[in-house]
RNA sequence: GGUCCCUUCGUCUAUCGGUUAGGACAUCUGGUUUUCAACCAGGAAAGAGGGGUUCGACUCCCCUAGGGACUGCCA
C-alpha cells in the first residue's frame, strides 16, 4: 500500500503529529460538498443524511461547502435553492457554509507548495493539444467499430493515445519554454499502486500507472476542482469524506496529494447513487429529482424522507420505522450497502403516512394550506377542513391525497353522486333520509357524540340498522368521495351543510 | 477501448459456510364494515447463468451475461 488508504479503525492512524485539531481529539467531522447546478437532487439528499447522521451519531459537526469553483454555472440563486432544501430536511450544518470560490488563493498556494515538493509541475500542453489527443483516440475507435479491425499501426496508435496522460515535461530536466503559458500538473508515479479502505466499496487498489496527471492550476491560476477539494477538506478538518460512488475512482486521483502534501488522509465512503424505478441512473425524466419537488409538489413530511432516504441503502435489521433519534443511535457505515436503490414512491408514501398521523395537527394544516389546491379555498371550508385535520390525516399518505380526502368538506352542492353512491340512492333510500331529517334536527349540540346518539336512537325506533341508513347518508353527503366514520362526516360539516347536502337529496326523492 | 464497482421476492432489505432464506411496502384471498380508506387473518413471491473450493454455499474463488462509475484546464 503506498503509505495510504485508511483502515475499516476509524480516522486513520494517523502517524506523525496530526496537523489538525480535530483529528486530536478525534472528533468526527463530515461534509456534504454540492455544487451549485440548481437545485438540491435527492441522491444528495440522501448522501446529506449520512454525512450529517454520521457526524451526529459520533457526537461530531456536519460542514457545508458549495463548491462553486466554477463560475460559469453557479448563481447565488442555485445555491439558496440547495441550503433551502439542506434546511427542510433538518440537515443545516453547524457553521456557515464555505464558499470554495473564496479560497482560490489558498489553493494556488497549495499548488505551488506541490511543485516545490516535487509531487507537481508546471506544463504548457494546452487543453487543445490534449483534446486533439482525445479526439484522435476516439476516431480510431470509430474506425475500429466500423471496420472491425484496425492495421497493426493504428491498434498500436489508438492503444498508445487511450493510455493515461504523461506530459513530457514531468521530466524536471526538461525546461518549460519561456513565456509558455503552464498549468500545475500532479505527478504520477509509473509503478506501485494505491489502495483505498472504503467503508462502502471495501478495499480496493489501482494501478498509479492507470492515472492521468490531472491538472490542479488552471493556466488562469485558477484551482481544479480535484485541488479544491482536498484542500478544504484538509482545512476544514473533514475527518470522514461520505459522497456518491461517482466520486469512488476520484479518490485516487486526489490521494496523491494527500500524500504529495504530507496530509493525513480522511476515511472514505463512497455511496452508491439512487436509480428511478425503472432501474436506470435518476434524472429528470423519472420526475421527482429535486428534494424541492418532494415538499412542495408531492407534499411528504421531512422527518418521513429522512426515514425513507435512510432505508434507501442502509439497514439495521427488519428496523423500518426509524425515527432521528433512533437514526442517530444506529447508524453506522459499515450497515451501508454497495448496490444501488431504486426510488419506490408508494413505499415513500406508506412511510409519509406513518409520520403524517403522528404529526402535529396545526402542523399539517399549515403545511397544507400552503399548497394551491388550499388557497382556492374560502375561509368556511379552511376552517372546517382544519377542525378535521385531526381526523383525516391519519388517512392520507401524503399532502395530495390529504386534498382528496378533504374534498368531501369543500362546497360543492349539490353533490354529484359518484359511482357506486349514485346507486345507493332510490326512492326508498331518499324516503328513508326524509324521515331521518327530523330526528336529526333535534339534535342540539351538534357534536359527533350527541349526532352518534340520534342516529342510534332513529334506528332503534325504526327497527333498522345502521346499514340501511348509513350508506345513503354517506352518499348525499359526500358524493361518494373518500370520508371517514358517518357520523364524524355530519359533526364535521356543521349542522347547516350537512342539513343543506341531505335536504338536497330527500326532497328530490319525494 | 481501459480501469474499477454492482447483481437475494415486483421494490427496499436481513443473512456475514449449515435457516422451512426472515421482515417491510406493494399484490392476492378471507374477515370486519356506514362507500373509499383503515383495521385483522392468511397466501403467493427471491439468491442472474455456468464452473469450481468444501462434508456442506446466497455467503469464498473463477468465467459469462446484464447494469453502473471514471477515463476534462466540469464538479
Amino acid at each position: 500500500m503506498e503509505r495510504g488508504g485508511c483502515d475499516l479503525q476509524g480516522p486513520r492512524s494517523r502517524v506523525g503529529q496530526p496537523q489538525n485539531p480535530y483529528w486530536t481529539l478525534m472528533t468526527v467531522v463530515t461534509r456534504f460538498a454540492p455544487s451549485p447546478t440548481g437545485y438540491l437532487h435527492i441522491g444528495g439528499a440522501r448522501t446529506a443524511l449520512f454525512c450529517w447522521l454520521y457526524a451526529r451519531a459520533k457526537g461530531g459537526k456536519f460542514l457545508l461547502r458549495i463548491e462553486d469553483t466554477d463560475k460559469e454555472r453557479s448563481t447565488q440563486a442555485a445555491i439558496d435553492a440547495i441550503l433551502d432544501g439542506l434546511n427542510w430536511l433538518g440537515l443545516g450544518g453547524d457553521e456557515p457554509p464555505v464558499l470554495q470560490s473564496t479560497r482560490a488563493a489558498r489553493h494556488a498556494e497549495v499548488a505551488h507548495e506541490l511543485v516545490k515538493r516535487g509531487a507537481a509541475y508546471h506544463c504548457p500542453v494546452t487543453a487543445e493539444e490534449l483534446q486533439a489527443r482525445r479526439d484522435e483516440a476516439e476516431g480510431l475507435q470509430k474506425k475500429k467499430a466500423a471496420e472491425g479491425s484496425l492495421s497493426d499501426a493504428d491498434a498500436a496508435r489508438m492503444a498508445d493515445l487511450l493510455k493515461p496522460f504523461r506530459s513530457p515535461w514531468r521530466d524536471p530536466a526538461k525546461p518549460v519554454p519561456p513565456g509558455a503559458a503552464t498549468v500545475i500538473r500532479l505527478r504520477m508515479p509509473d509503478t506501485r499502486e494505491l489502495t483505498v479502505a472504503d467503508h462502502v466499496q471495501g478495499t480496493v487498489s489501482r494501478a498509479y500507472a492507470d492515472l492521468d496527471e490531472l491538472v490542479l492550476l488552471r493556466s488562469d491560476g485558477s484551482p481544479t476542482y480535484m485541488l479544491a477539494v482536498v484542500v478544504d477538506d484538509h482545512d476544514m478538518g473533514v475527518t470522514h469524506v461520505i459522497r456518491g460512488d461517482d466520486h469512488f475512482l476520484n479518490t485516487f486521483r486526489q490521494l496523491p496529494i494527500y500524500i504529495g502534501m504530507d496530509w493525513p488522509q480522511p476515511d472514505y465512503s463512497h455511496v452508491p447513487l439512487i436509480h428511478g424505478p425503472d432501474g436506470k441512473k435518476l434524472s429528470k425524466r423519472h420526475g421527482a429529482t429535486a428534494v424541492d419537488e418532494y415538499r412542495d409538489v408531492l407534499g411528504y413530511l421531512p422527518e418521513a424522507m429522512r426515514n425513507y432516504l435512510l432505508r434507501l441503502g442502509w439497514s439495521h435489521g427488519d428496523d423500518e420505522i426509524i425515527p432521528d433519534d433512533q437514526a442517530i443511535a444506529w447508524f453506522d457505515l459499515d450497515g451501508l450497502n454497495k448496490a444501488p436503490a431504486r426510488l419506490d414512491f408508494v413505499k415513500l408514501d406508506s412511510v409519509n403516512k406513518h409520520y403524517m398521523a403522528l404529526a402535529d395537527d396545526q402542523r399539517v394544516f399549515a403545511l397544507w394550506s400552503a399548497r394551491p389546491e388550499a388557497k382556492a379555498l374560502g375561509v368556511d371550508e379552511l376552517s372546517r377542513i382544519e377542525a378535521a385535520t385531526g381526523a383525516l390525516k391519519g388517512r392520507a399518505a401524503n399532502l395530495v391525497q390529504f386534498s382528496e380526502h378533504a374534498r368531501f368538506l369543500t362546497n360543492l352542492r349539490p353533490i354529484a353522486l359518484e359511482g357506486k353512491a349514485a346507486a345507493q340512492l332510490n326512492d326508498e333510500a331518499r324516503t328513508r333520509l326524509s324521515t331521518l331529517l327530523p330526528a336529526l334536527e333535534g339534535v342540539q349540540d351538534w357534536s359527533e357524540p350527541a349526532i352518534k346518539a340520534a342516529l342510534t336512537q332513529f334506528c332503534e325506533q325504526n327497527s333498522i340498522s345502521l346499514g340501511k341508513i348509513g350508506p345513503v347518508l354517506r352518499a348525499v353527503l359526500t358524493g361518494g368521495a373518500p370520508a371517514p366514520d358517518i357520523t364524524l362526516v355530519l359533526a364535521l360539516l356543521g349542522r347547516n351543510e350537512a342539513f343543506a347536502r341531505m335536504s338536497d337529496h330527500a326532497r328530490a326523492g319525494g
